[in-house]
DNA sequence: CTCTAATCGAGACGGTACGTCGCGTCTTACG
DNA sequence: CGTAAGACGCGACGTACCGTCTCGATTAGAG
């Protein structure tokens, strides 16, 4: 721990994450060489292994505070019952920190980071369910509801131009949101 | 052209698909070497370059193969007002054609054929419009059509023994096609 | 064995093993790096590792070819009791191979390459006896033969210019050869 | 001054001689790191570096301390008439510090300590010499008195067992020292 | 017996060589 | 004489060690 208040340490691996942000905008993961990240960092290229297994692990930590910081924020918009109003926030959120949600969720490696936040977000919204899961089903619904979001959400941010905070919550809403909650209230006799 | 009919070229094509298609029920693209396509093909390592430029260019062609039919199946469906029905057809189509479906959509490489078919399906279906796209939301709730049908029906392949046909397509009508089409009706008055 | 054959392993070989001998004549074994082998042997890096596991084995397969041929040669010498020639046709031996020699024995890995001809030379020799050992003596007496016989060897390529062969076999007849003999006749009646 | 004097200096110097000596015993100088030393002598990485520049420059402090001490005992042997007392004197010295020479001669790293035991006992002696030398061989059986009684010396110390003192000093007696006068009374005529 | 400056341990850092692996090209030996 | 086998150049990987450096925490010895 001693290592972590080591003010090269810190200097070190912000410099690490911020290039590989960088990076994660411009390409797909396997086309992002540990060199490369070094190099934009201004660090040494072993430097980067004293830091991080792989680039894997910069990109999942990278992610992760993405994610922990995203997960902070949304899960209290989902106990409550506007829908409307939690899609706008969530939408708000990510639109008060474009530069970074743009290079992980729209960029070159979004897929990657997609997937682990669709993990991580399944997974957090699995422990806040009011009820446990009653079927399959009830983990279809979520799957639907989190990847089915992500999925708006990434291609807002690939188009923010063409499309205001306002419309695409109100997308996501009658899209997805809507339609999962009226599931859940009448699901399927089947299963 | 005479390439194309001598008959040790298709072998060696087909054991190249084959093989392609195995591998990537087992593991990611990029964790997939040539060297392993070509060892479980049957055939040399050089032989594999006279074929396919890529591994990617390999995957391209099977999953090319897989859209194409999927796409002429499921197309027709599309026009069609039973929504319930088309889900159904889509779902059967797929069940009928479960291993090789599994492996592509659902294995280890399901992420890069997912995206191919997402483009692919999105080309098709926006050609396919009556009417010409409107605006980005045009756009977007096709996006979403596609991406949110794929993403439920590779959930599905991942999940057989849990979900049947039935109820399956129950879940995409009601938590993809319907609300779709809703939206469609009813636009949003943004943008 | 096919691998033998193939003219393009033969020529990488070659290289690799006449860059080396360059190599050896200016510096150690260890300021010797692989990188500077292969580009000097106007070959690929990794080609290397396809055909020597080490820098030390390449080294260990030139030495090996040059200490065989010495061996060859050197060996029916000993049984002769005109020790006097003996010397002379070793030192005109080397002689006829100056460049060889002179790079591996008295370069800057000498060393190294003087090690393994003394461990090998000892071996032939051991195994060539008339006699079994009859005590550590026997091993003291053929080291110091074989050992000295090479020190002074490598001393005569790195002055060259200074003392003809005549004299060279003279001096090593007197210094070495001869007391050894000596010794060998009316051992030390300790131990 | 200040800092030869400090205590713990002097103790740091010590511990990193002494454990030198220990690794130089158990491999070759390149197999040792510099992290070895340093662990080895309970002392910082870094605090190396205040006292020596290099590995190298620690083992030739380590070897010129033995090299000395050699030196001023074996020197004045090297005027006396009786070669075999002198012969006796020497190996005696060694023998009296056993766990030193044993480790730096005949240890992994014994190749470098020899070579520049070789190198300072040629200088100490050729500035010894009665008479300025007369021609190369006076260099060439310089190198031989002096070589080959170290190649004994460290044969002897790897066999310790199996040679006692007395036959130690014959056989170099014999094998080299008065051969060697031998030749210096009567050299060849060539040159 | 304190104060101050040097020395210490710990270890991060930029480099560089290692040996491995996969790519895509190009040569070769064999059937 | 065409084709499979596989050698090759390339370049990224992750590891190890080098020698430099920046930290605080002792700690010795001068005042």
């Amino acid at each position: 721990m001693s290592t972590l208040s080591d003010a090269r340490v810190v200097r070190t691996r912000d410099a690490l994450r911020e290039a590989m942000t960088a990076l994660a905008a411009e390409r797909a993961l396997d086309a992002i060489t540990v060199r490369a990240i070094a190099a934009r960092a201004g660090v040494g290229y072993a430097t980067f292994f004293r830091h991080y297994s792989d680039k894997e692990a910069l990109l999942a930590d990278v992610a992760g505070r993405l994610i922990q910081d995203f997960l902070r924020q949304v899960r209290p918009l989902l106990q409550q019952s506007d829908r409307r109003a939690a899609a706008r926030s969530m939408c708000a959120f990510v639109h008060d920190r474009l530069p970074l949600y743009k290079a992980l969720l729209a960029g070159g490696s979004g897929e990657t980071v997609r997937a682990e936040m669709l993990r991580a977000t399944m997974d957090t919204m699995a422990m806040a369910r009011t009820r446990p899961a009653e079927g399959p089903l009830d983990d279809l619904m979520l799957f639907h509801l989190v990847s089915a979001t992500l999925n708006l959400l990434s291609w807002w941010l690939r188009h923010l131009d063409e499309v205001d905070i306002d419309t695409m919550a109100e997308m996501i809403d009658r899209a997805v949101l809507t339609p999962v909650s009226a599931l859940r209230t009448r699901p399927p006799e089947g299963c």
